[in-house]
DNA sequence: ACCTGAACACCGTTCAAGT
DNA sequence: ACCTGAACACCGTTCAAGT
């Protein structure tokens, strides 16, 4: 961790980290079969960073509790940029990925989803922080901490500004929109919307 | 695009580029400046596979018109699964990014969503697009053509079967929804309850 | 169980030099 | 403009050997 958050994506490396370790880098595989293993536990340990019990809190609504949950991974997630991208590349099968999918379809089938839906609407959630976080990373250096939002959103618009209105003529009217793609407000507002879908999705 | 399309992921460097040219490593860096700029041409030319005329034609609903566009580009990335994990570390920046963009804007502008939503929307297509597959392929080994769907299900029957149904009831007792995570049905499921959530924000 | 030494087959990139 | 030769500072991984 230590490693990403100092040098980004690429400074996590098996013989950085026996390097870190003072030792040489063959004695890591003693502790770990491969280097993408190394990678499986970055994730593990990032995505234990946000806190599942927004999830299980009964007194506020199955709505609020899953925004709630969604925005704090987000915020865990761009606290260590450098560790998303392996987020996308590793399959996440350990012990907390376990725990939030569980946390997630019981937080819907309380909703009045079937628990079919419910189980397809967990994933639905989080392919939608993982993939917009992953794409709002890939604008950066993954080197926290990030630029502020306000600033990433000035370079969009100034990168976005050479569009030629008459080939593109609805991407030059909505070029101050797209430039805010990788805000909060963008998040939230595709959080919100996909909650309308699974709200339309329940049984009373 | 031979490279990644026989050895996957990790076949595309700039030594393996140019030893296939019949040249030195550091020829390339003529025609390229980076290693980066390699990894955006390939997302540039994987992008531009996916008929982008299936948003414009008039004659459909704009809601088939976005799913057929939704699904075609997921065929096509999952012809090259190796160029997938570029998608979602390289900035889409290029041309064909751009007309995409338009089109899928236009196409949620004639649906009846203010310009602003519009380019929300389109952006939330991409992300979950980009992200389910990225999800996908991460689960697999990077080499096409990718084992059948439904053999890929059942390795995540298998690998989910263990799960202990005390401590994760919901998860066991859907676990055959969960293993079709990765499916075409699931991902038309999740695109649309994306378009019922895009079609409540439509102004008549 | 835990580590080292040595080695293998790789990387991306730079710089000076050639045509 | 386009390429080579040589070099630098890296990679992941294996294998035999030591304690």
């Amino acid at each position: 961790m230590g490693l990403l958050d100092e040098g980004g994506p690429t400074a996590l490396s098996v013989r950085a980290v026996a390097g870190r370790l003072g030792v040489r880098p063959n004695a890591l595989y003693t502790y770990v079969s491969d280097r993408q293993a190394l990678e499986r536990a970055v994730v593990e340990r990032v995505l234990a960073e946000a806190d599942v019990a927004l999830l299980a809190g009964p007194a506020r609504s199955w709505r609020s509790r899953l925004s709630a949950y969604a925005i704090a991974l987000r915020v865990v997630l761009l606290k260590h940029p450098g560790a998303v991208p392996l987020f996308m590349t590793a399959p996440m099968d350990g012990p907390t990925a376990l725990l939030v999918g569980e946390q997630l379809i019981a937080t819907l089938v309380s909703a009045g989803l079937s628990p079919a839906d419910a189980s397809r609407g967990a994933y639905l959630l989080i392919v939608q922080v993982l993939g917009s976080v992953a794409l709002e990373v890939a604008e950066t250096d993954g080197r926290p901490p990030l630029l502020p939002e306000s600033e990433r959103v000035a370079l969009r618009r100034e990168a976005l500004s050479g569009v030629p209105a008459e080939a593109f003529p609805w991407t030059a009217a909505t070029v101050d929109t797209a430039a805010t793609w990788i805000t909060t407000t963008q998040f939230v507002w595709q959080v919100e919307l996909l909650l309308d879908g699974l709200a339309q999705r329940t049984n009373p």
